[in-house]
DNA sequence: CCAGACATGTAAATTGTTACATGATTGT
DNA sequence: ACAATCATGTAACAATTTACATGTCTGG
């Protein structure tokens, strides 16, 4: 469970709110590790609870908002669970259990439905990384960190280039004409 | 939720006990959807109950075996699965978190702990998978049902291929010296 | 004043993991 | 007899998703 250490990551890089975490999620760590909004409250008051990190009520802001910040504390924690090594987590892929079951039912199954929807899907989700590495990446020197950054996003690159190949072979091999 | 389908195209293949399905999907669609013989008994009695399958006690067996099969509404519920279209799940892979945290707290935060073990498990993975295609799918002409199964395990090895090559890559990077 | 965005949560349901429990059959 | 394996489950826990609830502030 890596959720409340890449909340910790998050608030390091910069202290923010609860609803700011959340949309920070949206567009970057959570392309890895994805987190609703109620699932971050709830962990951020397990992280205050640890002593990992402190809220502070921000005065002549809306509405009742926190600010979290990282303690010491946290950073050992973080520290800590970085230094683990842990099992790659087990692969769940419905299009594969698709694709089985069309092999057993036989031809016209229909899986090819699921194939042109994930073909977009990972078309589109290729080219939003491709923008992020033109954006944050392309053409400059990179410092340690933003090298690493830069590394877990080629791994989002390469992925999803993986899987649009495997589409558009899986619909070559089905006969499918709509590439 | 793919278990259900899992377990009927694989009961499809062929009709078998509870504990038979847990030892052969350690070794074929539990590949991409892992199940243990807890969920697997849980769901084929909901399976049971929905009059997707029947449960034979088999007579001269140990204990009270019972042995699956699918039914027609069995069938005709898993082809109108295979053709809805499903958005990809959303990834979640704690090497990633462990990068990006590293980037925020230095070097030697020690995410090579990390990359080293997944390194040899993914490497493993990926032997197994290059076992099972020279076993299963070398030389010889493939009937559609084989093509689909090799087309499956065609993704499981470029992806465990990616996944040696992505943490190689972040080693070096890191200047590990253990390759 | 009211719609819409900001901001923080609670509750229930689903899914999966881990630990435990029970009994039958086979081989030595 | 007894250990190992076969075979089927139950119970407790953990993580995630979905739906709902509540109140604040800003712009028109």
């Amino acid at each position: 469970m890596s959720l409340p250490h890449a909340l910790l990551t998050s608030l390091l890089e910069r202290p923010c709110s609860g609803l700011d975490l959340a949309r920070r999620f949206d567009r970057s760590i959570g392309f890895f590790w994805p987190a609703s909004h109620q699932q971050i409250y709830k962990e951020l008051g397990k992280l205050e609870a640890a002593g990992w990190v402190t809220a502070a009520a921000e005065e002549g802001a809306r509405g009742r908002k926190k600010v979290y910040e990282v303690l010491a504390a946290g950073q050992a924690e973080l520290k800590r669970w970085v230094g683990e090594a842990e099992d790659p987590a087990p692969l769940r892929d419905a299009l594969m259990v698709r694709l089985r079951a069309e092999a057993v039912l036989g031809p016209g199954a229909g899986v090819v439905n699921d194939l042109r929807h994930r073909l977009e899907k990972h078309r589109k989700q290729l080219a939003l990384y491709q923008e992020i590495e033109q954006r944050d990446f392309a053409s400059k020197v990179l410092t340690r960190a933003e090298q690493l950054q830069y590394l877990v996003l080629q791994s989002g690159l390469v992925t999803e280039q993986a899987q649009v190949e495997f589409c558009e072979r899986a619909l070559g091999l089905l006969g499918d004409r709509h590439l």
